[in-house]
RNA sequence: GGAGAGAUGGCAGAGUGGUCGAAUGCACUGGUCUUGAAAACCAGCGUACAGCAAUGUACCGGGGGUUCGAAUCCCUCUCUCUCCGCCA
């Protein structure tokens, strides 16, 4: 969430950017800051009143060693009567604050002023295209007949045993899913991340550091009964390690495999069959700490990260700086990642790497000290260092061929075998 | 699941109604000493909000209460630990 002190002083700036993102604040940035005025009075008052109090409570307790219980008495009733208007002015703080909380938490992070204006992904920026699109057999097909066909994924199985968006992976199916997972862990811990294995469930307090609450809680999975929710993403668990801490030393660089767990009960057809779009998925994720000054310097860091990953991997790839509309309501700058999925002839996001600013350090008081000694926000970024599923569906439609389905060379060393009949 | 103990500053750990934002030790920062370092000694050292500042206010796991006054008493919630049971 923003920081009003950056509110009050960039208000005009903050109102142009969030256009950006089709996003008016005019209004709600005055009501804010309006009931900011107010809450700075009322804590005038009520400080002075509570000063009073401290300072009549010193005394009463020298005047009843003394032994002048009288006067002490008479100081007791005047305290009454204060404490009953600072009671009031109490309950009018809170529900200040409280209205503040609410309107700030609605307010979406700043875009970088690069962000392109614009509606939706057909708004967004094409930077980059890596990579050949492959040329297939004649009767080249899409995933889901590839994973049935030499027996890697059953989706069937995974209805049964839980309901759809839950694939079974197995054999060599299997076998590959795993390399990948070691392959983008050992590529990250190369690139100085130190890996993670976090727990799959967080609190509340982790799920509204990151922002999935309160606006997103519909997309994740709840455990009612220990109040816990399934991770949507490893970076919720970890970016909440670093959660009400003091950095000492920049960049702190973390990377975790988890499972993500997404309800987004939603859409129907082929942009969701197979692999496309699941309730479980595996992704390896990559997360920064970084001071403010160098925090874009290493998104392009990290953006370049992740393309040497798909460059090794063989796969025909475009960058994308997301515009407005589809950048994420926590985001300042997004730069997405597809793949082109040669069976299905689409491209295929894989990755989403983004710069936070302060906006998520500053729920999370995740704060370092400059050099006046003076506590300010850290930027966190992260990235997928990569979505498996996709990049699964892609390997295997790219290099279908005759004679089977051929594992990339960086692969072969993890899955111990070359090509899958 | 049963029984008990506990939660205090970066860490360890005192503090059971007023002079406590909190002893002490360690760590950290600056200084003295030293060729340099260590040791020793001296000083500093939590966070947030308000204020130009002086300073004020709040915070001893969270919330509520008693009291003129709460780290300290009461209620409640959460979490951690120990023992027993169960268990990968």
């Amino acid at each position: 969430m923003l920081h009003i002190p950056y509110i009050r002083e960039h208000k005009n700036e903050i109102v142009q950017l969030l256009q950006i993102k089709n996003f008016d604040a005019a209004t709600i940035l005055d009501e804010l800051l309006i009931k900011d005025d107010s809450r700075k009075n009322t804590q005038k008052d009520l400080d002075n009143l509570l000063s009073k109090v401290n300072q009549f409570s010193k005394q009463i307790g020298e005047l009843y060693k003394s032994g002048e219980v009288q006067k002490a008495n008479d100081l007791k009733e005047e305290c009454a009567a204060i404490k009953q208007e600072s009671k009031v002015l109490q309950g009018k703080y809170a529900s200040l604050e409280k209205d503040i909380q609410d309107i700030l938490v609605q307010i979406p992070n700043v875009p970088h002023p690069s962000v392109p204006k614009g509606s939706c992904d057909k708004d967004n920026k094409l930077l980059k295209e890596s990579g050949k699109k492959p040329k297939l057999m004649a009767n080249a097909k899409p995933h889901w007949q590839l994973t049935t066909d030499y027996n890697l994924i059953d989706f069937e199985l995974g209805n049964k045993i839980t309901g759809a968006g839950f694939p079974v992976y197995k054999g060599k199916g299997a076998r590959l899913q795993r390399a990948l997972i070691s392959y983008f862990l050992d590529k990250n811990t190369n690139a100085g991340y130190t890996e993670y294995l976090p727990p799959h469930l967080v609190n509340e307090a982790s799920a509204f550091g990151t922002g999935q609450l309160p606006d997103k809680e519909g997309q994740m999975y709840h455990v009612t009964e220990d109040n816990l929710y399934l991770i949507p993403t490893a970076e919720v668990p970890v970016t909440n390690f670093f959660r009400d801490v003091i950095v000492k030393d920049f960049p702190i660089k973390c990377t975790a495999y988890t499972p993500c767990f997404r309800r987004e009960a939603g859409s129907y057809g082929k942009d969701v069959r197979g692999l496309n779009r699941l309730h479980q998925f595996d992704k390896v994720e990559i997360v920064q700490i970084q001071h403010p000054e160098k925090s874009y310097e290493t998104l392009d860091n990290m953006v370049n990260h992740v393309a040497s990953i798909l460059d090794e991997l063989e796969l025909p790839y475009r960058i994308l700086k997301l515009c407005g509309g589809d950048l994420s309501f926590t985001s300042a700058l997004t730069f997405d990642f597809e793949v082109y999925s040669a069976g299905q002839d689409k491209w295929l996001e894989v990755s989403s790497v983004s710069n936070f600013e302060s906006y998520q350090a500053n729920r999370l008081k995740l704060r370092y000290k400059d050099k006046n000694g003076k506590t300010k926000f850290c930027h966190t970024l992260n990235g997928s260092a990569l979505a498996l599923p996709r990049i699964f569906a892609a390997l295997i439609e790219n290099n279908q061929t005759e004679k089977g389905i051929e594992i990339p060379k960086v692969l072969q060393k993890y899955t111990g075998f070359e090509i899958i009949e």
